[in-house]
DNA sequence: TTTAATTTTTAGACTAGCCTAAAAATTTAT
DNA sequence: ATAAATTTTTAGGCTAGTCTAAAAATTAAA
């Protein structure tokens, strides 16, 4: 019932992988997820396709099987919980999380798990605003966008960032965008890939970069 | 800087070890409380002597360096503090904590500690009474006694306990005895051993057997 | 459509941490 | 003080997870 700690970071990679591509998963996607080399890969996935894990294809990828796709889930479900926690009581930033709910989502323990879920009140998103998986490994689907793919007149909350260097981060407080801040994109400029914002407090404009790099959760 | 985990678990064990008996830890000492044969803890000993965590000498035993002793207590320090979080905050008991206290303490990160340490209010004592070190390994001596070997009119308070079936505790219960209970030995019965207790709220007579499972700490 | 470039797998090897069985040192008993 | 019993170490081997280099399959190009 329980896989070792690189077996759980393996079915994870593969789980995420697959969200983004639809249809099986290459050996070196995998591999860059992992970093370990290809031919590490196919070693493994070899012995995930015989525990009934997921299903190897010689040349062609993997696919999660049920059960894998449920081990996956609960990886995940551990991840965003400590995630979660690390952000709400210990003062961590959202760049800081990462590297350590890495640790943490190894630990084996239903217990620790579900008590920390209601230590947190049964949160359904994380920091970055994606779905938690439930208990039972049901998991909202995420209506997770870049800024700059959102239409107009559609609002939003700001739920993450993909660049998270304290210079940009420092760049959005300025202003006043922050997590939760609620927004709308009232025209695209197509001259340059600017967007006129809508937030809480007053308009503004940012640049297509910028919103390249903003996640917002549609509304 | 850092340590596997299976080292983290020696340097611990020989820790303990040497609070225990005073003097070089044997190899047989160690392999029982790491679980690994003799044969295995001599090939970790010497790796261990080699990093410079501690001196080995063969058919003598180990003594652990200053820098081994650092790095013990600060695993010492996480599996307190963890312990500590999950008895306050999620609900588990004394004789649940332990398992997977042994998986936190493992954890890498700085500033998860001390930010757990804050979160906590940085508690000196864990919820068996053992003393926490601090951020720099310091820690408080223990007193840490069992009833049975209490003075008579000699003030303390119950910090934890050796056997931790849930009928020993429920048995405790009953009898109003709890973590943080003061409580001051009356009487020694030199016939078979029974010991006539006073605490806050009555006294009463309990067995040699059961004070052989119940710690204390001196007031 | 045959060759060239690329991707993927196989084969063989390494390390950490453990094991068993045999050898060596130490301790205990006579 | 020497033999017997015990403890401890050495020697050789195993597994999980990784690697590199070579071989095989697939895809792209001419």
């Amino acid at each position: 019932m329980s896989h070792s700690l690189s077996k759980e970071n393996y079915l994870k990679a593969i789980f995420h992988a697959s969200q983004q591509t639809k249809g099986s998963v290459p050996t070196t996607v995998i591999s860059k997820k992992v970093g370990a080399k290809p031919s590490s890969v196919t070693d493994m996935v070899q012995k995930l396709d015989e525990e009934g894990l997921l299903e190897y294809q010689k040349y062609k990828g993997v696919t999660l099987s049920e059960a894998g796709n449920k081990a996956a889930l609960q990886v995940i479900r551990k991840h965003r919980l400590w995630e979660s926690f690390l952000v709400k009581h210990l003062n961590f930033n959202w760049d800081e999380v990462h590297q350590v709910a890495e640790q943490l989502e190894h630990i084996q323990s239903d217990k620790l798990i579900n008590e920390l879920d209601r230590f947190l009140d049964f949160p359904t998103r994380d920091p970055h605003g994606d779905p938690i998986p439930n208990r039972a490994g049901y998991m909202k689907t995420s209506n997770k966008k870049l800024l700059v793919d959102m239409k107009v007149n559609q609002p939003g909350v700001c739920v993450g960032v993909k660049d998270n260097s304290s210079e940009f981060l420092q760049y959005l407080d300025k202003r006043n965008i922050g997590l939760g801040t609620r927004l709308t994109v009232l025209h695209h400029e197509h001259f340059d890939g600017s967007l006129h914002l809508q937030t809480e407090t007053s308009t503004l404009m940012i640049s297509s970069k910028i919103a390249q790099n903003i996640y917002v959760n549609l509304l």
